[in-house]
DNA sequence: GCCAGAACTCTGG
DNA sequence: CCAGAGTTCTGGC
């Protein structure tokens, strides 16, 4: 099919790939390391030609780069969504959560028209996600406010969040498995 | 091509 | 504490 460009900068976060396509930005990774997130992007568009062009994409990328610096900063982004109908419907539902503010899996669910037993088929649909920041999949908390699990790692959830001004509860009343507090 | 199991979880008995 | 609920993907046969 079509060609999908890239383009790899560095920003205060680490390493920030962002793809796109003519019809918009199809794909925001973020990670330590280029290579490994070449990597990514060739696992999760198998079939596409991919194609650097830092140059030609220079002021997208300084454009994404800017907002996982300051998230609070509600960019609209041109973006070419690619998946399911099931994850197209979880993704526009996550990109109307306002800034500095946090939903559980359940409110999404119920969002979306599924059940509140379906969280897990949400969490699914987030895990899919390839559009980072730009689509606010680390505004998922579990329903006690804690932080859950992330594709590209807890601490850049927990920054990403703490940049957006949303102050995180530990999970209160367990074993405290968490030691940060 | 089919079946089984896992993956950013939550709710009810 | 244990099991089940909707969807997608991956690996083994």
């Amino acid at each position: 099919m079509s060609a999908i460009r890239f383009a790899v900068k560095v920003g205060s976060l680490g390493v920030v790939l962002v793809a796109a396509t003519d019809q918009g930005v199809c794909a925001v990774l973020l990670g330590d390391d280029a290579l490994e997130l070449e990597q990514d992007l060739a696992r999760r568009f198998p079939r596409a030609a991919l194609v650097r062009a830092d140059e030609e994409l220079a002021s997208l990328i300084d454009r994404v780069v800017a907002l996982v610096d300051d998230p609070r900063r509600d960019e609209e982004l041109p973006l070419d969504l690619r998946g399911t109908a099931f994850q197209q419907t979880v993704w526009q539902a996550l990109r109307r959560v306002p800034v500095g503010t946090t939903v559980t899996y359940t409110e999404l669910a119920e969002a979306i028209g599924l059940a509140s037993t379906s969280v897990r088929a949400v969490a699914g649909a987030c895990a899919a996600n390839a559009i980072a920041v730009a689509v606010p999949c680390h505004r998922v908390v579990r329903a006690d406010g804690s932080l859950s699990g992330y594709r590209w790692g807890v601490e850049r959830k927990r920054v990403l969040l703490a940049r957006e001004g949303v102050v995180i509860r530990g999970a209160s009343g367990g074993t405290g498995v968490l030691p940060g507090f």
